[in-house]
DNA sequence: TCTGGGGTCCTAGGACCC
DNA sequence: TCTGGGGTCCTAGGACCC
């Protein structure tokens, strides 16, 4: 058996953890440069807030109903993961954290009929340690306990625990929930499936294999094998590194100079060659992307550039050096740029890089030293502590993102500890 | 006026090889 | 009228997730 921990409107619950006086209240946190909406309490969500609705949107509800909106703490929310993670390891063997505010657990070393008490076990525990709500889906395979989650949130009477047994008959619970509430189903599919008149995961379920195969690929066939009780999608505790790892930003002001883009791209080269660093590996392509407001369709402009690098790197210059190369490729002027980003890929691990034949490689131990040394320094006091010269003054933080509601580092940062009495 | 960011996987089709 | 038949690799695009 498989467990699905959701943490109940993660971002609002961080925030609440912290204030109180947002217990009860509606809440909502915005994403960068305060755009869209990204989490909503209940009460948000019961006033009709929807999920990634941009903010100027229901700004008339906010003001009515005097919503409490937050810009995102991602340092908060961050740490306030793996204190939840943390937690649930100690009560399951095996652990897959799957995103910010999710994680499976296998639950194989409890015995059926115990099943829903050590749910309601660790909902207790996982409140009581950290301080942020969650609900447990139990069952057969992934898919399931997702499903399960759903349930458990939906209906208090279960307190945030609701099990999938593998021996009931639990087709009457598929019948109830409609495709798109289905992992794995989103709008496209859900589309189709409605114009093929499948409109419950029981329907789904119930669909031959082949069809299921031609219309959804492999993906949709494994989907409805999960959702009929044979797993297909493994619990896996230690995921492969990434594959890619991207860092881009919306401005809040659009940018119009080749010198204010490659200073925020620096930035963004920075921040990723940080996380290849940390995953141990090098990259061995860079991807460097611009474009004007997807919203203004006159004058749209978007294009992206990609550069393989001659010998892969972790080097942070090197890195800026190329993605204003690949710059220098895409810019034109005139346009009104809104976003940008960059992407590195083709990883290879660090520590077994082959050599270049014909390239001599000068300094390859220095420049590993270097980044060393600066990775040091700004894990001990502070992310922004040694830059690179590349990225300009104002992109030190990237500041260039509006967060005018942001609460502050509770857990992160020694300066902005709550305040319990002054 | 204002519209997030970071990932994964699969498929089809073309290039290329023998 | 006939016009080989498989492979592999790469890429773009589309779907999905939170």
């Amino acid at each position: 058996m498989i467990a699905l921990v959701d943490c109940n409107n993660f971002y609002v619950s961080c925030e609440r953890v912290f204030n109180a006086k947002l217990n009860g209240k509606p809440v909502i946190v915005l994403s960068n440069n305060d755009g869209c909406v990204i989490a909503r309490s209940n009460e948000a969500k019961v006033l009709g807030i929807k999920m990634g609705q941009p903010l100027f949107e229901c700004t008339g509800i906010i003001l009515r109903n005097k919503v409490h909106v937050y810009s995102s703490n991602f340092a908060l929310y961050g740490d306030m993961s793996a204190r939840v993670m943390q937690t649930l390891e100690q009560f399951a063997p095996q652990v897959e954290v799957y995103s910010i505010d999710e994680a499976f657990l296998c639950m194989k070393h409890v015995p059926q009929e115990e099943l829903a008490a050590h749910g309601r076990m660790l909902v207790q525990t996982v409140k009581q340690w950290t301080g942020v709500p969650i609900s447990i889906g139990i069952a057969p395979t992934k898919t399931l306990a997702k499903l399960a989650t759903k349930i458990a949130k939906k209906k208090p009477q279960h307190q945030g625990v609701f099990v999938i047994h593998p021996n009931e008959n639990y087709d009457e619970i598929l019948k109830q929930i409609p495709v798109e509430d289905i992992w794995g189903i989103g709008r496209q599919y859900t589309k189709k499936l409605q114009w093929y008149r499948i409109y419950t995961a029981y329907d789904f379920a119930r669909q031959k294999d082949d069809w299921l195969r031609k219309n959804f690929t492999i993906m949709g066939l494994r989907t409805a094998h999960e959702l009929r009780g044979i797993s297909c999608i493994i619990l896996d505790e230690q995921p492969e590194a990434k594959q890619a790892i991207a860092c881009t930003r919306s401005f809040s002001v659009p940018k119009k100079s080749f010198t204010e883009l490659m200073e925020a791209i620096a930035a963004y080269v920075t921040r990723a060659a940080h996380k290849v660093r940390t995953q141990k590996s090098k990259a061995g392509g860079i991807q460097v992307f611009i474009m004007t407001s997807r919203f203004n369709h006159d004058v749209y402009y978007s294009k992206a550039h990609t550069i393989e690098l001659s010998e892969p790197t972790d080097y942070t210059p090197h890195l800026i050096t190329a993605a204003r190369r690949a710059l220098e490729a895409i810019f034109r002027d005139g346009y009104e740029y809104k976003r940008a980003g960059i992407l590195l890929f083709d990883f290879v691990d660090r520590d077994h890089t082959q050599v270049h034949a014909f390239e001599h490689v000068p300094n390859s131990a220095a420049h590993h030293s270097v980044m060393n040394v600066v990775d040091k320094i700004n894990a001990k006091w502070g992310r922004h502590t040694v830059v690179s010269g590349a990225m300009g003054a104002a992109n030190i933080k990237m500041t260039q993102t509006d967060r005018t509601n942001r609460s502050p580092r509770f857990t992160t940062d020694w300066r902005e500890l709550l305040v319990v009495k002054k």
